[in-house]
DNA sequence: GATGATTATTAGCCTATGCTAACTTTTTGC
DNA sequence: GCAAAAAGTTAGCATAGGCTAATAATCATC
């Protein structure tokens, strides 16, 4: 540490740098339950409205193919998520059902920000459906807190 | 349209169906270019700081592997967005340049959006940094204005 | 209950994004 | 200018999440 003005040397910067690769570790993280999430969601979704979810009405709400549905479905079932038989339809598991009521309240708290901050209905509900995802519970709080206050 | 309470047989209903479609078809899209955002956003800066961009300084920032770095930085090169020498820094195309400037404005001002809110700055970094890929212009225009105000 | 339409599955392909191990090149420090 | 350290590359592997084409099962209708 003779000279502190290299580049990179300062405790300081090694702190900054840590910090901001704990940044991008955490999003990557997030990004692979995405999906996952998007389908509990959308089943429980459709449980309660048509009493199943059919692998066609994913495939159409979901805007995929039949056989992406198929295997994102195998993932789901292989992490304990949904439980389903050959040509039939899906449901959650506990643990399925505990994500998508999780994902449900996130997904209704950021749409209600997003709504309450002024944005059409349309543009919100994209924006919701990739932002939810990317939302702390601190962030989630203040944004439940704003929607509420006006 | 002899039944009309058949499930799914409205219009509405398929309109539902195909604006929820798109609303995740969307989403998919936005996620193809996260990566390539984050590096150039990342490459810009460190050009910025250092004069050059270092697979190393990129590696240890993103928190990930050098061979991860040296694959991406391939596909963003493919792509147009930066150009390189074997064993030498990378640098921005001007197309990279532009993407980089996009980027760096739209990160900063979801980051002011959520310090703004009252976050954290620990956390704000964080959530901005998967937030700024799902915001659409129009919610940074309000997440803008509202910064401004408060 | 046969049959045509709908739905579901399987096989096989592709790209992106991560990793480790092994090797090469460049940089640094005497 | 040489040796060791640091940085960069390459090869090879894995998983997720898309797709099409082909096949199989179920459902609806007569
Ligand atoms: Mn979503
Ligand atoms: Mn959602
Ligand atoms: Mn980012
Ligand atoms: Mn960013």
């Amino acid at each position: 540490m003779i000279d502190d003005e290299n580049l990179e040397s300062t405790e300081a910067e090694a702190r900054a740098v840590e910090s901001r690769a704990e940044a991008f570790i955490g999003v990557r993280e997030a990004r692979r339950s995405e999906v996952a999430e998007d389908y509990v969601e959308l089943i429980a979704e459709l449980i309660h409205e048509n009493g199943e979810a059919r692998p066609v009405d994913i495939s159409a709400r979901m805007g995929v193919t039949a056989p992406t549905v198929a295997k994102t479905l195998g993932r789901l079932a292989r992490d304990g998520l949904i439980t389903r038989a050959k040509y039939r339809s899906v449901f959650l598991t506990e643990e399925g059902r505990a994500l998508a009521k999780e994902c449900r309240h996130r997904h209704e708290i950021v749409l209600r920000f997003l709504l309450s901050l002024g944005l059409d209905p349309e543009t919100a509900e994209r924006d919701a459906e990739g932002i939810e995802h990317h939302v702390s519970e601190r962030t989630l709080a203040l944004f439940a807190a704003f929607a509420q206050r006006s």
